[in-house]
Formats: structure tokens, sequence, C-alpha cells
DNA sequence: GACTGTTACTATAGCGCTCAAGTAGGGGTG
DNA sequence: CACCCCTACTTGAGCGCTATAGTAACAGTC
């Protein structure tokens, strides 16, 4: 490249930056000019404001987010943390692909993520007071919704633009964005049924978790309906916890004909145990998964599993979040006067739609062709 | 607007922040002493600085990161380009738990990891370049080394903070941090020797990546020099590729007994494979991996695999940047005069040892008892 | 007692940007 | 042609912090 020659006036430190003054300089105009022309706010002529960013252009100008934020514009960064110990992260196909989801997004509208990774909810709460009282971040999403979750008050108090990624409910009076996992139930069960099975098992994740409790009882309401029966049986999140549930589940006087696990790494290591048992899949048992990964599919037999598409999931995400930053910076006082707590059951909040992607663990002619399906989202 | 509300004295604001100066009026000296104080540099007297920093505590004070910035003080943050596609992070558990190492140091130190995902290399150079050029961060950490990699010498002009992931070699002049492969392949190699393999195929990953070439070499050599069958085979990084590649492992005239996979997504695929063929594992071929993960720990047999400790590697990765900042900050300037690229091979670099941890697929005997192995970095 | 040296501060000037308030100039209106 | 309004700017202040002079007070030296 060798830019070197053409930028560097000066001396000493270094980065003799270019700012506005200096594009002012050149464009005959003052600095205040060329803010509101980089900006595209109103109050300079279209011909002042090409050439004001053609300036810049060529001095090849970069803002500085410092100033900005000093002087009181948006940080253009949104924050995430996770609590969670430290390597979960890399187990979970889920997470990546909703990252890069709201990566999309940010980076398109020129907003960075920023993630921290804690140990504890209250951490994470005293992360989300930090970052806001510094005002590092604009807003933050929230993820791994809880049964009475800690941090929705604390959000809530903060009274800063944060969306919460879970639901229905218990969101309290903050947007949020979920995937509809009722209906995720409603296509697995029927899917089952459909296929025959009138004993179906659900190996279920951590309990705290809101999904969790969320597709229990859809499960279970689903089974009355169809008049099947529903058997649970929790486990953690582990692959191990997946394991040891699925070989109890074998021990019932009826065992199941058809599980349904909570993740994809959940439904592999059941599987191992039914084939390990010289039990067949579907044959003798077959096997659905709420989470889709590339594991699921390169699996043989391939895993039939909700296409939660946690990408699209990231980019609503990213989507509805930047919205509310954009809102929380119309109102700057949100209205002291008038009734207290008005807004609670007003917020809006979106869903997402799951789809069932069928394979060779449920239904033996799904895995015909090498695995080239439904891919990304 | 009505301003009239509680707290806000002037304007707009919807927080009335604390500054330094709060604590100094309150304090009884100037702003300029409190900034001395609360960043522990000399010019206050001990009694001073405790009086204070204890004002500072009871006023709830945060620094503004961006007026610290502004006033040319480090932002705290260092970032993470990625250029790859989207979905992949979610495979790999490699990546989370590196990460996840890196976020425990930064933390610890105050420091956060801003990330972006893109989709080129050029887009992660501009990414880098504008990071810099808007003071960002103070540094960068470079993933996914590449042989010839544009990324090194667009890093090298920048001349600001950056640490490679990746060697050893072909990170230019810029300090780098890395497993050291040529060790694993040798413990992967003689691992299998010992076990009575004469004939090991190894299933490669994508050809450009640095780590990929290195163990090829390392492969090569390790095999003859203890006079065994070394069968290099292609592939991508994917679980699809490796399962072809294994398949046409096995069409050879005289085939492995033994095959050594790039990632742990590549053996399991590969395994799989073997399995539908009718081979047993490790009866038939035996199998080992580069990299663990808590799949390759669950599956059965569980897959031996080089323990590279991802988390342990972020954790070093992390102390190493934070050590080139530091350092960075105290040489404003990198001695402009005398000869170039003097420097080029004096970079301190450090290598992490990678361990054998041996399982089922290779050793029968291993997996007796339930997993519950080396586990966390 | 005029000199230098410390120590412990204060004063002041930015860093680069945004924003509210002010003003010049031109056009339309009565 | 005095009036007002609009556009297209300029002025000036200030965001919260850091950094570099500067100064006052006190001790030690010859």
């Amino acid at each position: 490249m060798t830019t070197s020659s053409t930028s560097n006036a000066r001396g000493s430190g270094r980065g003799q930056r270019v700012t506005i003054a200096d594009i002012a300089r050149r464009a005959g105009v003052t600095s205040a000019a060329v803010s509101l022309a980089v900006n595209g706010r109103p109050g300079v002529s279209d011909a002042t404001r090409t050439r004001i960013i053609d300036i810049a252009r060529e001095l090849n100008w970069e803002p500085s987010p410092a100033a900005r934020a000093l002087a009181g514009a948006p940080v253009l960064t949104v924050g995430m943390v996770l609590a969670r110990p430290a390597d979960v992260l890399g187990n979970e196909a889920f997470f990546g692909a909703f990252v890069a989801g709201l990566q999309e997004v940010l980076s398109a509208q020129d907003y960075s993520l920023q993630m921290k990774i804690v140990d504890s909810p209250e951490a994470e709460i005293e992360t989300y007071r930090r970052w806001f009282a510094q005002r590092r971040v604009d807003g933050v999403v929230m993820v791994d919704l809880r049964v009475d979750d800690p941090r929705i008050p604390a959000l809530e108090d903060l009274g800063q633009p944060a969306l919460v990624i879970g639901g229905p409910g218990h969101h309290g009076s903050l947007p949020s964005v979920y995937v509809d996992d009722a209906h995720a139930t409603h296509l697995l069960v029927d899917h089952l049924v459909s296929h025959g099975h009138r004993r179906i098992a659900r190996v279920a994740g951590t309990a705290e978790f809101l999904h969790t409790s969320e597709r229990d009882q859809a499960f279970l309401a689903r089974c009355q309906e169809l008049d099947v029966d529903g058997v649970l049986q929790d486990a953690g999140f582990g692959a191990q916890d997946a394991a040891v549930a699925t070989a109890e589940l074998l021990t019932l006087a009826a065992p199941p004909t058809a599980i349904v696990f909570d993740s994809d790494e959940m439904a592999l290591a059941g599987t191992h145990v039914l084939l390990e048992s010289g039990i067949e899949v579907p044959g003798g048992i077959a096997v659905a998964s709420y989470e889709d990964s590339p594991l699921a599919r390169t699996h043989r037999p391939a895993i039939t599993a909700i296409g939660r598409s946690a990408v699209e999931y990231g980019r609503l995400a990213a989507t509805r979040l930047l919205e509310i930053v954009a809102a929380g910076r119309g109102r700057p006082q949100p209205e002291v006067t008038g009734g207290a707590e008005q807004t609670g059951s007003s917020v809006e909040v979106r869903a997402i739609e799951p789809i069932l992607v069928v394979r060779g663990s449920t239904d033996p002619s799904a895995d015909t062709a090498p695995p080239s399906g439904p891919n990304r989202g």
C-alpha cells in the first residue's frame, strides 16, 4: 500500500489526526458546518454539503467516537453480556449464529457489538450499570431469560434501551423478541404423532430457563390434546445429562417410541445412548431436537430439528434493538407526569416462527440424499 | 420541554452525571488533583488521595471513557475481527473457549473486547484501519493466520499494537502466540505408532491456513523418521469434506489403520463414515483429532485429541496483548531513524505446549469410566 | 538571606465534536 | 421600502477528562 506519503503533515504524535477543523479550513466554512454536513443534518446547502463530504473523503477523515460521545451523540455500540460458564459458549451452535446475525445488521448501521462474559447474574447487572453509567453503549441485548429473572427489574430501573431475547412474558416492561416455543413444540409433537408415535418423551434442559418451562407446558398440553402419552424427563443442558436422562427413559416399563431433546448436543448424546443400547434410530426410537445445527445435519441419522434460524433471530434482535435505541433518542425524557407504569403491557414484542426440518432420525426416507438441505438463515 | 423534574440541573440530559469536578468541589481541590488521585499518579499527598477516592466512591463516580479517550488516555478496549462465514463460529468449540479466555484476562484489567464479523480479509483490514483511526481500540488480536497473509503487512503498516494468533513464522514483525503444532503432531503420530500403527492418514483442513501446512510438514517428517507410512488427504474444514475424505481413504488398496483429523467436527464426521462402513473404531481404524471439545469427550468412542486448552490459549493471548499495548504506550514513536525492518526477527513469541488426551478412539482401555476427564483449561 | 530543590498542589489549555443561539443575506409580502 | 421569514451559515460554549505549565510553601545548602 504505502499510504505513508499523502497524509502526514506535521511532526510529532503518532496520529496527526484529521479533524473537522481541517476540513472546515479547506472548505472555507466553520467546523459546525462540517458537522452538519457529514451528519446529514439540515442547515447547509446541498452544494456545500457535497463539497465538504468530498473534502472529508479526500482527507481520509474518520470521526472520533470519543469526541462524539463526549458531545452527547450516540456511541454506536450495543452490548451483550453472557453469564455462563466460559466454555459453554463453544458448544452452542445457536450462539455463534445468533451473534453473526446481530453483527450483520449492526455492522451495516455502523454499530459495533461489545461482549462480556461474566460468571453471575449480579456481575451481569453490574456490567449493565457501568456500561450505561460510562456511556459505553447505547443499548443492550439480554439473553438467557429465566423465570423470575432479577435482571429484568434491574434493567427496568436503569431506564435505558434494552432488548430481551426470550418470552413471551416474564420480560416486564421491556421489549422482547422470542421464538414461539409453543408453536415449535406443536410442530414436533404433531410430526411425531403423525408418524404413529403414541408415547413421546421430552428430555428437558435446565428448568430455570424460561423457554424450558414454556416447552414443558406446551408439550404436556399438546400430548393431552392429541391423546398420546407425554413423558417429561428433566436433565441439565449438557451432553452428559442428556445421556443419563435417555438411559433412564430406557428403564421405564413402557419406554417412549420417540424422544424430543432440548438441544442438538443433547440429541446427539441421547442418540448415542440409544445406538449403544442396540436400539435403532428411528426404527426403535425416533429422535428430534429443538435446536438445529450443522452437527445435527451431518450426523447419521441426521436429526429432525426445529430450524430456529439463529442467524435470522440475531438479525431480528439487532433490528429491534436499533429501533429502540433510536426511539429512546427521540424522547429524551420519558414524561414524568401522568400515571405510573402505564406502558407496562403495551410494549411491542416480536416472535420468530419456528419451522420443522424433517430428517432421518424421525423419518428414514428423509436422509436419502447427502445432506445439502436447508442451511443458513 | 418541561425540564422541571427532580434531578436535572440544566437543559436536557437524562443523567446528571457525576464528574471529577463534583468530586473536586467536595474535596476542596481542583479537578486536576482528582485526576491525579484516581489514576494513581504522583502529585498528590496520600492523605488527599484517599480523601478524594473516598469521595469518588461515595458519589458513585464512574469515569467517562469518552472523555478519557478524547484527552489521550487509552480506551481500554481491544478488538478482534473474524473473517469467516457467519455460522462457522457456532461450530467451533475452539472459538468460544478462546474468547472466554481472552475475556477473563481482559475483564480483570478492566478492558473490553470488541468483536466484528466480516466476510473478507479486505474488510477485516479496513476494520483495523478504522478502529485505529477512530481510536476505538488500543490493540487488536488477529486470528486464523494464513500462509502469505495480506493482513500481516497491513497491520505492520498501521504500526499499532497487534497480536497474531498463530505461527511460528509468517507473522512478519508482529508479535505472536501460537500452539506448537509440530509438537502436537509428534504427540499424535508417536502415540499411534506406539499402539502398533504403521500406516497413518492425516485428513487435513483447508490448506491456506498456516497451521494446516505446519501440521502437514510435521506429519510427513515424523512418519518418515519413524519409518511408517504417512498418507496425506486434503479436505476442507467442514464435516462433509471430512466425510468424503475418509470415504476416499477407504478405497485405497492399503487403507490406513489410523486417521488423524484436523478438528473435532471432522473427526466425528469421519468416525461416522467408518462406523457406517462397518469398520470398528479403534478396532478397525483408530481415530484422533487435533482439536478437543466436549463433543469429542462425550462421543462413543470418545475421541483421542490434542488438548489445546483453548481457554488457556485465550488467556495467554490477552496477557500478551496487554503487554504490547502497555509497551506501545511507553515509546510513542518507534524510532524513525536507523535501518529499516531491523526488529523483524527479534519479536518475542510465545507458544503453548500441546498435550495429548488419550481416549477410546485409539485406545479401548481408555473409555472405561464415564467421561469426567480433563475438562476445562 | 539569596540560592536551588522538593512537594503538593492550581490554572489553563486543549482533545474533536455537537448543539443552541445568533446573524447575514436574499426573497417574498403588504 | 420597511417588514418578516427563510436559508445558510457562524459563534461560542461545553461534554469530562488529561497534561503541561506555573506557583506557593517549606526545607536544605553555602
